[in-house]
DNA sequence: GTTAGCACTCATATTAATTGAGTGCTAACG
DNA sequence: CGTTAGCACTCAATTAATATGAGTGCTAAC
């Protein structure tokens, strides 16, 4: 069953309408406000055949209309008009990014930032995420007497350190030696490439330095551990208070708990990646204390190996066009980034 | 003018219940909810003494009293109890504290976190600052063909990276020797105290790779410039989104604001730092936004030479023994796990 | 000095009345 | 036949009127 373009007009102004107002729309100021030619009675027989076909409905007899989640739905997927970011806003977002490139931990953190500044939504983003990390480069630093850190490059560059307690620790010469070795045997590989064979290698390379062997794996694995779990980071999460849907500190509160666990975003993060930019609009999350929130979520991936997502909450009746505007220049603006810094 | 035990104990009460319920407190439920063998009558005339003494305020005329800042006050200052944590909660701060030791960002963060958790208020801790940041250690780490990662630990343990992007990087061993270098003479050095004679020595001992020189200290002045200064981190800010006095989403969107401006927390911060642990009271503070607020600071000190503090903020009905007895226990607990980690 | 008793105050809760945006239906119109 | 003017009807939200009750201060008696 069509809509013809009369009530496709309707409709369009209706959500429009909402996504401003949040306050449902009658038929006689659609006729006002949207000159669309035709009476408000009209409008009101027009709209009563939309909430026939579920595209809008009446929180109660004496009000006006409401979009509903197949209203929504229609919108995205045909009547939304994204547009382009501007000039002030991708130079923004570039500066950012080439600022961060290096520091990846910074680069999620500051990214989350920027969305939620540009979309006035709580903003979350998911660390580049690759099955099995892969040693690129370790190598000691001296600390102190009873320390040394160990510095971790990953195949995704992600640089990480962690002290590595001893009762004595080596000086500078030793232990550059003793980075040559450990790099020799262990480049190129994941933690779980290692064998028992490159352990005894080690072992024996290491010499009377052999009591290091087994802390300074056991930190290796730690690190690649923590790197294999997805992080994910939030931000401007109190954009939320702003919308009258969550005026009921309760609804606020709700949201805020949501956000906080790690579980709830990874299974929002974790259904089908398939989609470039994917939006899930209301009771299509079947998250008990997100109903009546949407997500727009995209996905992203590095390097063609590693993936991750970014996307923005906010109530039903959200700017979609601009929330999905934003985000798909923040993928456009990434892939030119890393193009140009590792191509060039 | 002091008080006399009578109005003493009536005061308590009064600061006590209006702690536990933020509710206005009247002279007949006072008689009957803490026996303290007086009837309602009595209670009123002390209680009129206790307002014109300005202890506590009437809200209106046909209401209880509240207590006010002054009260608060001398609450604070006599007749508080503190309790000591309880073991599971020293406990949970040591794990916290050991697991984090050798990483003072996370150790931050979740200092931070611990402390949101036990006394369900935001909190916010400012990271150890000190003056001047000296190089205790700098050494190169091989990334690629384009590009070494700096390595730099400073007097305080903090380690610091970044890439430095160059036309083509050296290999390890020149890396290595290049380290050497570098370590020889930056070693103990402030930012300031670079002269022009470790430039020029430097361009000449780094000889072909004169070129790197310049942007290697532009790096390492930039992880020092960052290192020096304060960094302060929240956790926890929707808890005050449990509090009555904060159910008018304006006022949380306002402390939210609040909290996440850096300006503003310095200030907070930036105050006097002589006492152990300072309580700031309502109108104490000539913070606009926080007008209404109590915050609750202890100042800590790591190795006599960097100090930072830890502090949470509350209505100005917060419940100070507890806050107190929370941020104490990590005083305490701080000391602890440095003594015991760096002594023994 | 303490307390019972009473008149008084005033925020809050309750109820009632009013308003107005919005609907659906019907009948007339081009 | 599709469109529209008109009208009766609905119901959340606003406003006004009223009642409630927790609390006070004062006075007079114990």
């Amino acid at each position: 069953m069509l809509l013809n373009d009369r009530k496709y007009r309707i409709l369009e102004a209706i959500i429009n309408d909402y996504i401003q107002t949040a306050e449902p729309i009658g038929s006689r100021t659609i006729a006002k406000k949207y000159g669309l030619g035709i009476s408000s009675a009209t409008i009101r027989n027009e709209m009563s055949d939309l909430e026939d076909m579920g595209f809008i409905l009446q929180p109660h007899t004496s009000a006006g209309r409401v979009p509903s989640d197949k209203g929504y739905r229609l919108y995205v997927d045909s009547m939304m008009r994204q547009r382009p970011l501007t000039e002030e806003e991708t130079l923004f977002l570039q500066r950012m990014m080439i600022n961060n490139f290096n520091q990846i931990e910074y680069m999620m953190q500051e990214t989350a930032k920027a969305v939620a500044l540009l979309t006035n939504y709580p903003a979350f983003v998911s660390e580049p995420y690759i099955k099995k990390t892969k040693i690129r480069h370790v190598q000691f630093v001296p600390l102190d007497e009873k320390s040394v850190l160990l510095v971790l490059v990953t195949d995704a560059k992600a640089v990480k350190n962690q002290t590595v307690s001893l009762p004595n620790a080596p000086d500078f010469e030793t232990l550059t030696k003793l980075s040559r070795v450990l790099n020799q045997n262990l480049e190129g590989q994941t933690v779980h490439d290692i064998t028992r064979e490159t352990v005894d290698a080690l072992f024996s390379q290491f010499g009377k330095h052999a009591y290091m062997v087994m802390p300074v794996l056991g930190v290796i694995a730690d690190l690649i551990q923590a790197e294999d779990d997805v992080r994910i980071i939030t931000s401007g999460v109190k954009n939320i208070l702003a919308f009258p849907e969550f005026s009921d500190i309760s609804k606020a509160k709700a949201i805020f708990q949501a956000l906080e666990e790690r579980e709830m975003l990874i299974t929002i993060l974790g259904q089908e990646q398939s989609e470039r930019i994917q939006i899930i609009i209301g009771e299509e999350n079947n998250l008990e204390p997100l109903r009546g929130c949407s997500i727009i979520k995209a996905n992203y991936s590095f390097d063609n190996q590693s993936t991750g997502c970014i996307g923005v909450i906010g109530p039903t009746r959200m700017d979609y066009a601009q929330a999905v505007s934003v985000l798909e220049g923040i993928l456009i603006n990434i892939t030119a980034v890393i193009e140009a810094l590792s191509g060039g």
